[in-house]
DNA sequence: GGCGAGCCACAACCTTGTGTTGTGTGCATA
DNA sequence: TATGCACACAACACAAGGTTGTGGCTCGCC
């Protein structure tokens, strides 16, 4: 199927007659002619019926339309997902599954008029993402970032998130019946983090999380993708996994999961944004606008960060 | 954009070399490295690094690989949506905002699997619908059948809905503020239902509900759109209209518009579905078995249907 | 009823595009 | 350093797609 012909397709629809489509196009009307029944011999339906004053849509055009139409939409965004100088805003998250990308949504059900692309650097480290956001790759990244990183002259850095971290356990766990779960309480279960490369960002983490609390984290195993470590935790007395608030995951109900809270401290990850403060894309400023302007909910129990993190506060 | 470049720009994604795209795509590797540069052309940005043992994506490809899977899925489906033999099924509605459609959405969340198609053939009479259903461009129609109706052999009708009807009233309307309504209640009031053209079964049923009643129905007045209906009635004291009670109308909250329920009799249009008896669509046969064991609402009052209408009971 | 206007299809022709074969270049590996 | 592998470039052939020119059909008008 021709893009072109598609294009031909809605424009004589509009027009009612091929040799005004003919002229919105600025092309003749016999190429019209030729697009169209190209398209229809390639469909082997007749998409119009053709009158002395014009050309009608047959019910199989009219079935086809709304579809033409809607590919059209499309090739346009994917048109815009990377022309440079007007394409769309690109975000990087770490993953799908984190707090940044619910961000993302929210942001864009507010703004559903602004393009937006989330793209995922799987494993991408913070020099990767600083470097592309330097080189205007990427508009704009989430990540961990330590005070000591070296930064471009043009590149800017501004915690935005602070997200906690909640346990997810199965219903015979030890802990599956508390409505809050200290660090302290943790000592001695084992909490299973599979998938994450060992010497990042989020790995060193969770490697000063564990040390600073005498905890068993496990990054070990093979990684069978999301879904198996939720059966595996589901089904297991003993495996944990940690998780962020504002995750959504989606697993069965048959798994009967729970989610509970940590607290006294609560385990937080600090999240930063980063931009390149001459990025000229306006949808980069109405982001910015749109996180300073939100109101995280303040935690109301102590925080524990990693000791990096520590030499700043979160923007309350 | 071409939609073969972007075929293959998917392919060489997925294999991570335009060798084993090539031989996917039966074509030869050249043709493969032309139709990327003639797409990395178009778009101005590269979307692989060239290596010696493969292509890999850069940010800019990743960001529009989601994108350019779309376009294909799309495209899949338009080609869907008319190709003879394979298309999807394809129902007719008069309207999209009365019953049927809000009865295809439903159909459609519970099998998703199932390609549908519902397209409008505004106006049509009734005639019209079962001669396309008749010839197969159509796959099955909801219309008001009456018993009278002279039907080709092949083609069957069955009552499948009875839709009551609700007032829609402004605020400031001397209803506003009634639990339910009953005809006899309207009697005086104008009731206002632009667009519904003369001649046609749904002209007809409001003119036998006006006589039945006495009632006031008005059908003139240019139409501007339903928007502009819905505003004319949030402001006015005095006009009102007829709604299905299934129908999804998207209106701003500030309209403060209510639908008030009628009753003793309720006003209730019936009707039936055409289809095909030796149509071989598989999910013609999904779509009447759907129809066939969803439960209606019985009425738990006293019903009014046209005359035509009331050789038999609706399916209960 | 004849005639002109409007619209679409068909034919001929030409330009452009797109696939193939053949060859060159760069990089990783042995 | 030699070899294999993967992609790019060049030359060529054929097909695709655009334009101009023309004919047929239908509708409205004199």
């Amino acid at each position: 199927m021709d893009l072109d012909a598609v294009r031909t397709f809605v424009a004589a629809a509009d027009a009612g007659q091929f040799q005004e489509a003919a002229a919105a196009l600025s092309i003749t009307q016999q190429a019209v002619s030729k697009r169209i029944a190209a398209l229809e011999k390639d469909l082997e339906v007749r998409l119009f019926t053709r009158t002395a004053r014009g050309a009608q849509l047959t019910v199989d055009g009219q079935a086809l339309l709304p579809h033409a139409r809607e590919l059209l939409r499309v090739e346009k965004r994917a048109d815009a997902s990377v022309r440079p100088g007007r394409r769309a805003l690109r975000v990087d998250v770490v993953s799908r599954r984190i707090a940044p990308a619910v961000l993302l949504q929210d942001f864009h059900r507010m703004h559903p008029e602004i393009e937006l692309d989330v793209v995922a650097l799987l494993r991408a480290d913070v020099d990767e993402a600083i470097n592309a956001v330097e080189v205007g790759t990427i508009d704009a990244s989430f990540h961990a970032v330590a005070p000591q990183q070296h930064l471009p002259d043009a590149v800017r850095t501004a915690r935005v998130i602070d997200e906690p971290h909640q346990l997810l356990v199965g219903p015979r766990h030890a802990l599956a019946n508390a409505d809050a779960v200290t660090p302290a309480q943790l000592v001695g279960h084992r909490i299973w983090m599979p998938g994450i490369p060992p010497g990042t960002e989020v790995a060193g983490y969770f490697d000063e999380l564990a040390a600073a609390f005498g905890l068993t984290i496990d990054f070990i195993g093979p990684v069978f993708g999301n879904e198996a470590l939720l059966a595996e935790i589901a089904d297991s007395s003993e495996l944990a996994t940690l998780v962020g608030e504002r995750t959504r995951y989606l697993w069965p109900d048959s798994y009967d999961l729970r989610r509970i809270p940590v607290r006294d401290p609560a385990l937080v990850y600090p999240l930063s944004l980063i931009w390149r403060d001459d990025n000229p894309h306006p949808a980069l400023a109405e982001f910015r606008d749109y996180l300073r302007t939100r109101r995280p909910n303040p935690p109301n129990t102590e925080v524990w960060t990693p000791t990096w993190a520590q030499w700043a506060a979160p923007r309350s």
